[in-house]
DNA sequence: CAAGCCATGTAACCAGTTACATGATTAA
DNA sequence: TTAATCATGTAACTGGTTACATGGCTTG
């Protein structure tokens, strides 16, 4: 089991929560449900399906009009998922412009660190506002759970720094 | 201003807090200190200090034993450090295996759920003991709260599910 | 003088983004 | 019939990782 299969396994789970697509239908829901957690845009999920489908992953159950292919989960796809999800250690590692931006705050005067800590702060409002929308009956509903404390958190942090810039002018 | 200069961003932040420094050196700070926040290996750090030295952000302060260059931050380096700082807004996406499990936990069975909630938790626990025995007087030091609070966050989620899982069979 | 660490680099590869290209279908 | 949107793809590039290569310095 490689590591970096993550666009894999999400499109597995996507076919399987949703039952058959197309690359197109899974751009789609990339983009509607799975955006707070991994990105991928078309151009990466095409010949990606593609990939799967020679490695058996996923089989093409229906051409349709202008060469539109309607892909399923084998066998051996669903075993994949499974092993994944069970035995992946997920990577903890985080790679955030936002912490960046955090990390690097003393090196700035207090106005500039303060603007900076006021635009975080929206940020983190907005991603909590755009997560809130989302329907909660949905299967991903953990991971919205998860990304809703986690914005919440951001905002406590920003409002908490923003007291301690002001304290310690 | 360009996206995706992170990486310069770090290194001229680094270099400006801690003043001159070699490849070596700050491929070690990288590791120790802005992990949480950002990584880089030394095969990614020499070639990026030597464009950026090209590009005027970076001077070679002096040249020691073999081949070992000593770099500073120019004006230029600092106009671009504090640009960045101050008018970037930062990509707030998350690509995170973590939240990938959690969103695929309901295509799971209940045991196989909570194995997986279980190993993330564990994950949340160990970067919460890592960062708790970083300095806490290091100019990273908001960064350090802000990870502290998010590891906390998780391990709070983690619990909250499990107990959800058992209490939905 | 050998073992181990210090220190710097290159090359090949993989993942992800941006820009470009094309044609089918639908609605005004 | 023209404009918008649906739908699929390729190519070039950037950022990041892994594997490899090399030689100086230090200490037992």
């Amino acid at each position: 089991m490689l590591a970096g299969m993550s666009l894999r396994i999400a499109l597995l789970g996507l076919l399987s929560a949703v039952g058959p697509a197309s690359g197109y239908d899974l751009a789609k829901k990339f983009e509607r449900s799975l955006n707070h957690v991994w990105q991928a845009g078309h151009t990466q999920i095409y010949p990606e399906l593609v990939k799967m489908a020679a490695d058996g992953l996923l089989a093409v159950e229906a051409e349709g009009a202008r060469g539109r292919k309607i892909y399923t989960v084998t066998a051996e796809g669903d075993h994949e998922l499974r092993t994944w999800m069970v035995e992946h250690a997920p990577a903890g590692a985080v790679r955030s412009e936002i912490a960046l931006q955090a990390f690097l705050l003393p090196l700035m005067t207090r106005d500039q660190a303060v603007g900076v800590v006021e635009r975080i702060k929206a940020e983190f409002e907005a991603r909590l506002e755009t997560l809130d929308c989302k329907p909660r009956d949905h299967f991903g509903r953990y991971a919205l759970d998860l990304g809703l404390a986690q914005a919440r958190t951001g905002i406590r942090w920003a409002e908490d720094t923003l007291a301690d810039l002001k304290d310690h002018p």
